[in-house]
DNA sequence: GTCTATAGTCGGATAGAC
DNA sequence: GTCTATCCGACTATAGAC
C-alpha cells in the first residue's frame, strides 16, 4: 500500500514518463486482449494510449515487454477483487480444520466472488481475452498469470472441496472436480459467443449475472451434497 | 452420401487440384489453430500443405476463403462423431415425450460423447484452438461453426434438461444450466494450460479422460437429481 | 522524454511462363 | 494447376533532432 502510494506520488510529481507508461499498459490490456500479441501492432498500442510509437521500446524495451507488463497489471487488479477472499480462506485453513459445513460456505463464497469477476466486471471484458489467449499458447505471460492468480485460486478451491467431500486435498479426483466447478462459471466467458447466441443476450446484465450465480450456487450445492 | 462419393471419385481420378485443396484445408486447420487468422501467414500454410503460395488464392480466392473452408471441415468431422447421437435424441424427442429417466440417460450419453470429442480426440487438438479463437472474436467462421455444430448440440441438451427438471425448454434457467453442464467438460480444453499445471499432466491420457468423464457424470447425476 | 523519419523485414495477392 | 518473380503495403525497431 505504501509502495503503491509512493509510486503514484512519483508519477504525479515527476515527469510525464510514468503517466505515459501507465496509459500504455492500459491500452495494451485492451489491444492485446482484442487482437492478440501478434495481431496487435505497436501503432495501435501507441494510438490507443495517446503516446508515441517509440515510447514502447523506450519504456518496456520491446512490444513483448509491454505484453508482460499488461499481464502483471491483470494480476494486480484481479488480486484487488479476489485476494482478500482467498487470504481469508487460507487463514481459516491454517488453524484447525474447518467443519464440513463451514468449508462449503467458504467455497460458495469463493465461487461467487470468482463469478463476479469472470462475468460481472467490465474490467473482465479486456483481460478475459488476454488470459484465454495465454491458455491457448502459454508463454512467459502465462507464468505471471498462473503464479500470481490462478494457483492460489485453484488451490484454495481444491482444499475446501477436499474438506467438504472428506478426501485428501491432493487426490486427483478432487483436483479434477475443482476444475469442473470453475468450469461452470468460466464457460460464460470462454463460450461467450455461443452463450449470447443461444440465450439471445448481448451483454451480461445485472439480472443475468444474478441468474447465473444462482444456478451455479444450486449446482454446487447439489454436487457438494453427494458423498 | 452419393454426392460425397462422387466428389471423392472426382478427386482421385482427375488432377492434383482437388488433392492440393484438401492438403491446404488440413494445413489450415493446424496452422490457423496454432497461430490464429492474423498470425498464420500464407507462406506457413503453403509450406505445411506442401503446396505453392499461389495455390491459396487460386483454390479459395483468398486466405479468408481457406479459413472458412477449414471451419466447414471442422463441422463435417465433428458431425461424424456426434451427429448420430444428436439425431437419435432429436428422433426420441419428436415422438411422445420421453420419461424423465430416459431423458437423463440420453443427456448423460450426449455429454459423454461430447467430452470424448472435447478432450479425447487428437483431432480436437487442432480444432479446439480454432473454435476458441472464434468465440473470442466471432466472424464469418463462427456462423459456420454455430449453425453446423453448436446449435443442435446445445438445443438437444436443453430440451433433455427441460424434461428431466420438468420445465419449459425455453426457460432461461434451463438454458443457463445447459451451459454449466457443458462448461464442466469444456473447461478441460479452454483452461488446458491451467489444468495441466495444477494436475501435473502433459496430455489427456486414456485413464485421465475416463477420470474426467466419471466425475462429470457424477456431477451431472447430482445436478439432475435436484428438483 | 518525446518526436519524425527511416531502415529492414515480412505480409498477401498477382502476373505470366510453363 | 502449378510455379517464379514481384508489387505494394504494413510491421517493429532504431537513429537522431529537439
Amino acid at each position: 500500500m505504501a509502495v503503491a502510494l509512493a509510486k503514484r506520488e512519483l508519477a504525479s510529481s515527476s515527469s510525464r514518463g510514468e503517466d505515459t507508461r501507465q496509459r500504455l499498459i492500459e491500452a495494451g490490456l485492451k489491444i492485446f486482449g482484442d487482437y492478440g500479441f501478434e495481431g496487435a501492432s505497436t501503432r495501435m498500442l501507441a494510438d490507443a494510449a495517446g503516446a508515441n510509437l517509440a515510447a514502447i521500446p523506450y519504456h518496456f524495451g520491446s512490444k513483448e515487454g509491454l505484453y508482460r507488463a499488461a499481464a502483471e497489471f491483470i494480476v494486480e487488479n484481479c488480486g484487488r477483487d479476489i485476494l482478500p477472499t482467498i487470504s481469508k480462506i487460507e487463514l481459516a485453513l491454517e488453524g484447525k480444520k474447518p467443519a464440513r459445513k463451514d468449508a462449503a460456505t467458504l467455497l460458495q463464497e469463493l465461487l461467487e466472488r470468482f463469478s463476479t469477476i469472470v462475468v460481472g466486471s467490465e474490467f473482465a471484458d479486456s483481460f478475459a481475452s488476454f488470459v484465454m489467449r495465454e491458455q491457448l499458447q502459454p508463454g512467459a505471460a502465462f507464468e505471471i498469470l498462473y503464479e500470481g492468480m490462478m494457483r492460489r485460486l485453484t488451490e484454495a478451491c481444491a482444499k475446501l472441496l477436499a474438506i467438504v467431500l472428506g478426501r485428501r486435498r491432493d487426490d486427483e479426483k478432487i483436483l479434477i472436480r475443482t476444475q469442473t466447478l470453475l468450469g461452470q462459471v468460466l464457460v460464460f466467458r470462454t463460450s461467450r459467443a455461443t452463450v449470447f447466441r443461444q440465450l439471445g443476450w448481448r451483454e451480461f446484465s445485472k439480472e443475468q449475472i444474478k441468474a447465473i450465480q444462482s444456478i451455479v450456487r444450486e449446482n454446487v450445492d447439489r454436487i457438494l451434497a453427494g458423498k
